[in-house]
RNA sequence: GUGGGUGUAGCUCAGCUGGUAGAGCACUGGGUUGUGGUCCCAGGUGUCGCGGGUUCGAAUCCCGUCACUCACCCCA
């Protein structure tokens, strides 16, 4: 009998780990520059969070939740996006009562029904942000900017920001209106049609070519944005502007959750297939008192930490340290083990990652193990050596190897993790690196 | 939910119109019993996804099934 992962499920394991930690650390990393404050929601809500948050005419609500009943015959289902738990504590916990903006970042798993492909799973990581309260477009600015400045960081070049408003509850109306009487019009499928009804702005943000085909001429929403709601898209983009971070307008740009309105971005990339979205979010004013808070407007982002590394993969870019160690001990003898597993532990309080040879391998092996840990240092330690009060510290980038006396093993093993490295490290790993400090 | 493609060694794959399984990489040992990364030599593993059918004979052809994968709707 054997296992494998649930379909649409994926194994993060080595050497790939390393990069795909080095990524979510780094999404998060801009957040934390700017005062963003963790914080961690249950993995399930109450059904009806969702259906209230996400919205229920959404494709997210009403086809790809995983719903169950638990033991008490509870409604549960495991979240599918991060907004609505965040706001769910905001609201519970009172955490709007203090200063406001409320800011906070958070970073797990979210999960979706969907039918796999390159790019989409039933459960995938995002590293996210929400801030409460405040109507400040520059908010809005700084939210776009850290998933900019995050890519900036990983050494992602080729990620393209959309933008576009949504408009608010007092000009979407009419214009869905104008819109729904445009698509009336169309030879739309089933479907489709039920959409225009429900939700005719998605209708827009249709990929197949015949209907985008007939919706050249379509009423668009930037032209009908009511006097305030321009006004504030104005300046958001004013401030992009000071930030110096790009965008393309894209006036079809609608997104698959109800509750956004205003600001709405969306990262894409084109090296992923047709998964492109790598993050996106916007603001969503009145969703707060949609699920029982005060009347406090918000924005934020989900960043994809797969699709991340995907994009980052495309473009050759390797983010995160592939090493596992920087030293690696090589005993040879009975009391050189002895020795070494001090060692060991002198060096790892010391900060020196390291590691050794274990099951009594021979020589040969374990500098064969202590090449491929990655490790810069190997410290080779033999029963001659320990007589002479000495180890062997091997420098394996260049094959010089001195004697160091057994006081000062640790004090020279840190001093040469910290010296500058030789080879060229790549400017995304030094980001990164940044990161560690 | 709908449509295409693919399932052969740990990984990437070859195997033509049926004759009973291979390569590279990886791994282990040795060349060098106190020295890795290069080089040379040696070594092992397969329910050929699963079930059935055709055939003297099936990895190869047919049917079914499962899985994976890509794409659509939609999204990170």
């Amino acid at each position: 009998m054997s296992f494998q992962a649930p379909k649409g499920t994926y194994d993060v394991y080595p050497p790939t780990s390393a990069s795909w930690l080095a990524v979510r650390d780094t999404l998060a990393r801009p957040p934390r520059l700017a005062g963003y404050q963790y914080i961690e929601t249950p993995t399930f809500e109450d059904t009806s969070l969702f259906v209230r948050g996400v919205g229920e005419s959404t494709d997210i609500v009403t086809k790809e939740m995983y719903t169950f009943s638990d033991r008490s015959g509870r409604s549960l289902t495991l979240r599918p996006e991060g907004t609505a738990s965040v706001l769910r504590a905001v609201v519970e916990r009172g955490l709007y009562r203090g200063q406001l903006p409320v800011k906070l970042w958070y970073t797990g798993p979210n999960f979706r029904y969907e039918q796999p492909q390159s790019g989409r799973y039933r459960q995938h990581t995002q590293v996210g942000v929400e801030t409460v309260g405040s109507d400040d477009p520059a908010l809005d600015a700084e939210v776009i900017w850290m998933a900019a400045e995050a890519h900036r960081m990983l050494g992602l070049r080729r990620a393209r920001l959309l933008l576009n408003s949504l408009g608010c509850k007092e000009c979407r109306p009419a214009y869905r209106e104008l819109l729904q009487n445009f698509l009336r019009r169309l030879d739309l499928d089933a479907d489709t049609r039920r959409r225009v009804e429900i939700n005719p702005l998605r209708v827009l943000d249709d990929k197949r070519a015949e209907v985008q085909a007939q919706l050249v001429g379509a009423p668009l929403i930037v032209d009908h944005l009511c006097g305030p709601c321009k006004e504030f898209h104005d300046e958001v983009r004013a401030y992009l502007v000071d930030l110096e971070v790009p965008w393309e307008d894209n006036p079809k740009l609608v997104r698959g959750l109800d509750y956004y309105v205003r600001t709405t971005f969306e990262f894409v990339h084109d090296g992923l297939g047709s998964q492109s979205a790598i993050g996106g979010g916007g603001r969503y004013d009145g969703l707060v008192a949609e699920l029982g808070g005060p009347d406090l407007g918000g924005v934020g982002f989900g960043l994809g930490v797969d699709r991340t590394l995907l994009a980052l993969q495309a473009e050759g870019v390797t983010v995160g340290d592939q090493s596992r160690c920087d030293v690696f001990v090589v005993p040879l003898g009975e009391a050189a083990r002895r020795y070494a597993v001090r060692l060991l532990r002198d060096l790892r309080r010391a900060g020196v990652r390291s590691d050794t040879a274990y099951g009594g391998q021979g020589l040969k092996g374990a500098m064969k193990a202590a090449n491929r840990s990655g490790s810069t240092h190997a410290v080779v330690v033999g029963d001659r050596d320990l007589d002479q009060g000495t180890v062997q510290v091997r420098d394996l980038r260049t094959g010089d190897q001195v004697a160091v006396a057994l006081g000062d093993v640790v004090r020279t093993l840190a001093a040469a993790r910290n010296a500058p490295d030789q080879a060229g490290t790549s400017r995304a790993e030094k980001a990164v690196k940044e990161g560690d400090e």
